[in-house]
DNA sequence: CAGAAACGGGG
DNA sequence: GTGTACGTTTCTG
């Protein structure tokens, strides 16, 4: 038996003998520090969570004779902190479970499913508790090689484990990253795959690299230069190989250059087989687009992260870099690109100019913003590929099926179509807004509230495993049995909040929260420059995580939903700007303008 | 006016 | 892949 550590960047599964083995794609840690070793783990079972109505014995029966599952455990499990039995339904394949839950749902002792909906490959994550980008320790057999891995280097270890790995360390680990960037000869507006021709292949790492691959421009010292296209792509290709990166970043790269990278290099006849298995680039569909992933290799497209990252009118690769850097970048129109390669001048040299800037920018983007996402994925303990392309909405719902997990707790079910639907009607207040005095304003006071809102749902328990609910509203509250000293009740709507115990979201709210004082306090200790920016960025991955968290009740896609939690929080925060706008009132200090959890004062002593 | 369709980024 | 973005603006009936 051999032991290995390794940083595990991806995951997925494949089918070997009908049943799934997962496969962990990473780097060595230790001895052959960096090499690449893909870990196989056919341990693990595809499972569901039945709750049965009536007799579980009889339901048990049931289901083994409709379904014919691989076996039923019974076992005690919360549901919004009420203490039920479950049955834990086991299959043969991950496919069985969509295949056969609608069956199980039809069973006249079945009540309803649970966790029917969760990613094989992100069940496996959870239960075993490991993080993607950390360090896991392994156990078992190196083998020379396994099916559907086809791979030429030399230096691959393929381990089959003996069971699933153990977390050895989730701290911050340093990354190799490759940008790279296309340029396409465009006489006829956007190019077309089928007859335009790529003309620049930019790359830049932080391992050093830094140069534009073309069949022109034999006098530049950044550029190699090829003899055809073909040799162009072909270079591209062995230039990743060689240099065996963790991480490959483009910008608008899902849609644009991988598409286009792969469209000529199948007319050219160029493998891409660029995966750490040997398999090339591949297309995922995510929802009306696609996700370019290569395994073993994460590529992140940075357009996606800076649309969540920033809060810009638009998100072009110029914009975004004068706004996080305050440079202008080269310009070069982009429809004219095609006459700038044709000029064989000046203008010639301008465009691979522009070409190594857009690359070198696109690096540097990624720089700048890839340690918050690694921070959210050492956190939320999903891959990192998914983490960058996921709504914070969902990053935080990851966070919570994991938290969830720990304390035994059952996950609700994903909203159905129907469920958008009807959340899509519920349209809640915001925040309260005096609209501003108009006018040069002196000696002005500002008041704000710290996290208003992740503040009140701690501080109120606005959470739906402790919303009271037989009686919605306090006012038609007729009941002698309920001591309303036991409530928070909310203005407005007087929804019900349990005082005690502490509801599960704000728990997890207050548990991040605390997490990050902590952070912050290490920092200002820290007196070693590297650690101190590691601590901050770790704080800050928390304080979008928490942010999040208050906002995702009114997100029509969120397992927590809850429409009264959301009005909840909107109607206490605009209470209590108000009641402190009234107590800065009899100071004398009049409000010309607020919004939501702040305002601005004057002081007016005379004025009644 | 409401619901459907298009759009973003990329060259 | 235990699957089908997303939030906003513009168009259309």
């Amino acid at each position: 038996m051999e032991k290995r550590k390794m940083i595990v960047t991806d995951i997925d599964y494949i089918t070997y003998e009908d049943k799934p083995v997962i496969r962990l794609f990473g780097k060595i840690k230790g001895d052959k520090e960096g090499q690449n070793i893909i870990a196989l783990d056919g341990t693990f079972e595809p499972y569901l969570y039945v709750m049965p109505e009536g007799n579980i014995e009889e339901c048990i029966l049931q289901i083994e004779d409709e379904i014919e599952p691989i076996r039923i455990e019974k076992l005690s499990k919360k549901d919004f902190q009420v203490k039920k039995d479950f049955l834990k339904v086991f299959f043969k394949h991950p496919q069985d479970v969509p295949k056969k839950r609608d069956m199980l749902r039809d069973l006249s002792l079945v009540q309803d499913l649970r966790e029917h909906d969760i990613p094989f490959y992100r069940r496996y994550l959870i239960d075993n508790d490991l993080y993607p980008m950390g360090v896991v320790e392994l156990e078992g057999e190196l083998i020379d090689s396994f099916p559907t891995i086809d791979s030429n280097n030399e230096s691959l270890e393929i381990m089959k484990l003996d069971h699933s790995p153990v977390m050895f360390d989730n701290a911050y680990q340093n990354f190799s990253i490759l940008s790279f960037d296309l340029e396409v000869y465009n006489p006829k507006g956007m190019p077309n795959a089928d007859k335009d021709e790529i003309i620049m292949i930019g790359a830049a790492s932080n391992t050093g690299i830094s140069k534009v691959i073309s069949t022109k421009g034999e006098d530049i010292d950044f550029v190699e230069t090829v003899s055809s296209e073909k040799e162009m792509i072909e270079s591209f290709v062995k230039l990743i190989k060689d240099n065996n990166f963790d991480i490959i970043v483009g910008y608008n790269s899902d849609n644009f250059d991988f598409p286009y990278l792969r469209d000529r290099a199948k007319i050219l006849g160029v493998d891409l087989d660029l995966g750490m298995d040997g398999s090339s680039l591949k297309f995922l569909r995510r929802g009306y687009t696609n996700a370019a992933t290569i395994k073993g290799l994460i590529h992140v497209d940075l357009y996606l992260v800076m649309r969540r990252y920033m809060n810009l009118d638009r998100y072009t690769l110029e914009r975004v870099y004068q706004e996080l850097f305050g440079e202008e970048k080269i310009d070069v129109p982009g429809d004219k690109i095609f006459m700038y390669w044709d000029s064989d001048s000046e203008e010639l040299d301008r465009l691979f100019d522009y070409s190594l800037d857009d690359t070198v920018s696109t690096l540097k983007i990624a720089e700048q913003t890839l340690p918050i996402n690694l921070e959210l994925t050492r956190v939320v303990g999903q891959p990192f590929f998914d983490i960058t392309r996921m709504a914070t909405g969902q990053q935080a719902e990851w966070y919570l099926v994991r938290k969830a997990f720990e304390i035994n707790e059952v996950v609700p079910n994903k909203p159905t179509g129907k469920d958008f639907i009807n959340r899509k009607h519920e349209s809640n207040v915001g925040g309260y807004v005096k609209e501003p005095e108009v006018g040069l304003h002196e000696n002005l006071v500002q008041f704000d509230f710290r996290s208003l809102y992740p503040s009140l749902i701690i501080s109120k328990n606005i959470s739906p495993d402790v919303l009271y609910h037989e009686d919605d509203s306090f006012d038609s509250l007729v009941d002698d049995e309920i001591d309303k000293d036991d409530y928070f009740i909310s203005p407005e709507h007087h929804y019900m909040f349990k005082k005690s115990p502490k509801g599960f979201i704000p728990s997890v709210i207050g548990n991040v929260l605390d997490e990050r004082i902590r952070i912050k306090t290490a920092m200002k200790k820290s007196t070693d420059y590297t650690e101190k920016m590691m601590l901050d960025v770790q704080q800050q991955a928390l304080k979008r995580l928490a942010n999040t968290m208050y906002g995702v009740y009114g997100y029509s896609r969120f397992r927590w939903y809850s429409f009264e939690c959301a009005q909840a929080i909107t109607a206490w925060g605009r209470e209590n700007i108000k009641d402190a706008m009234k107590f800065a009132e009899d100071y004398g200090f009049y409000a010309i303008y607020a919004d939501t959890d702040g305002f601005y004062c004057k002081y007016c002593p005379d004025k009644d």
